[in-house]
DNA sequence: GTTTTTGCACTGACCAGTCAGTTCAAAGAA
DNA sequence: TTCTTTGAACTGACTGGTCAGTGCAAAAAC
């Protein structure tokens, strides 16, 4: 934008459906890609763990290039800027996590199970993500509530994306009569993601070993206010 | 300490109970500071609201020297570095946060309230310190999950006292019968810090208009498990 | 007279972004 | 089959700029 006289060949990103299969840990080798396709994965599972160990201003291209297997100038043959590189990872990590959450809930949905029900599958499904990505999970907290930054728009695009998906539960629940009319859907639904969000990154960091269906019974139990009342 | 010829007279801060009341916004002239404990405070203020919004890593220290209306000079004699400055920022800030927390449950306890009483008193004093220091929330949320940081340390600390003081609350009420003892008390301590941060930051972010009353009482319905089951 | 602050020039390291040149697989020509 | 051409993809040295931290003499505050 503020080079003119450039003409670096910067395809239309966003236009396909681009995937970021194995944003981590590679494997899956599904989905007959281009050339550029994989050179773009692997700058993207290079990026996600430097920029959630260090920061996006801490992390140099340098660094995201060399940890790629890649030249410098490659990254910016893909990406525009260094921050486009960023949003986009933003972008295309969200949308594997609410097209996990959606599917969730439409999964208890077909199966007829209740709203909270549904809840709860959404919480094994964020569970779930963050378990495999989990640096896409701390570099999406760490940059959440930035303000004054280049992709201000784009974080809250990407945020409102996945409240939207557990605000759409919420709603259908009270509308169907499940949960109490005086709930605040906004609000529950962003402490519903900080649960989830602060609880399964203490689970990644501090205790890896514990399984999935143990972190999942103890934030279920606190979701369906079992915690008070034990005998 | 990569300089060594160096003999910055940097004081042995953290001795003294250093406040930091008035982080964000001055007042209260209370407490005969020194003069240098003055400058200390602006400084303080001034990089918790750049470091809130841009980072640590893309906040200049000219910047800070500036929008406290001192001198950069000032700014190394009075800190070792910008890592220093900002260790001790995050220590002050935690230090306040958990010195409220155990305050309200101490306060339930001194009323002859149950441990539901004190938790749901600890969730409004959270929020009444998010509401007060909205900046330095900000830069905890994100600095919390960073790895390979030179204040990697001072955070984890600093971690385990804002949880602890959550953790002592569960633990009396398993212990006094109260809560089952089926609970993950860990686990669900980082549920409920998530639960208050994200949604507090929510709050001040998207809908400042709304009262401390409002957003308590949306949290503690959720607390107490009374989201589903309405009439 | 001691402590603290100021202002400002300076240094060395580091870094985002650029660009002229290289590689190579595939398409076409012979 | 073998040779030639094309151009998308990639490379890495280089540039212009920024920034943390230093040094110090003079002023201000206490």
């Amino acid at each position: 934008m503020t080079s003119l006289g450039t003409s670096t060949p910067v395809p239309a990103t966003g236009t396909g459906p681009v995937t970021i299969r194995a944003m981590e840990s590679s494997s899956t080798p599904s989905g007959g890609s281009t050339r550029r396709e994989a050179t773009r994965q692997k700058l993207y599972e290079a990026a996600v763990t430097l920029i959630a160990e260090q920061g996006f201003s801490a992390t140099t291209v340098d660094e995201i290039a060399e940890r790629a297997g890649v030249a410098k100038g490659t990254v910016y043959y893909n990406f525009a800027s260094k921050s486009v590189l960023f949003e986009e990872l933003l972008r295309h990590g969200v949308g594997l996590l609410t097209a996990s959450l959606r599917e969730a809930a439409e999964q208890t949905e077909r199966d007829g199970g209740s709203k909270v029900d549904a809840l709860d599958a959404m919480i094994r499904a964020g569970l779930g993500f963050i378990a495999r990505y989990p640096s896409f999970t701390q570099l999406y907290v760490a940059e959440l509530y930035r303000t004054n930054r280049a992709w201000q728009s784009t974080l809250m695009v990407v945020r409102q994306q996945v409240n939207a998906a557990i605000e759409d539960v919420l709603h259908a629940g009270v509308a169907g009569g499940e949960f109490s009319p005086e709930i605040d859907v906004r609000l529950t639904a962003a402490a519903l993601v900080g649960m989830v969000l602060v609880a399964a990154l203490d689970w990644q960091s501090f205790q890896p070993e514990r399984s999935l269906d143990d972190v999942h019974s103890a934030l279920s139990r606190l979701l369906q206010g079992r915690v008070s009342g034990g005998h």
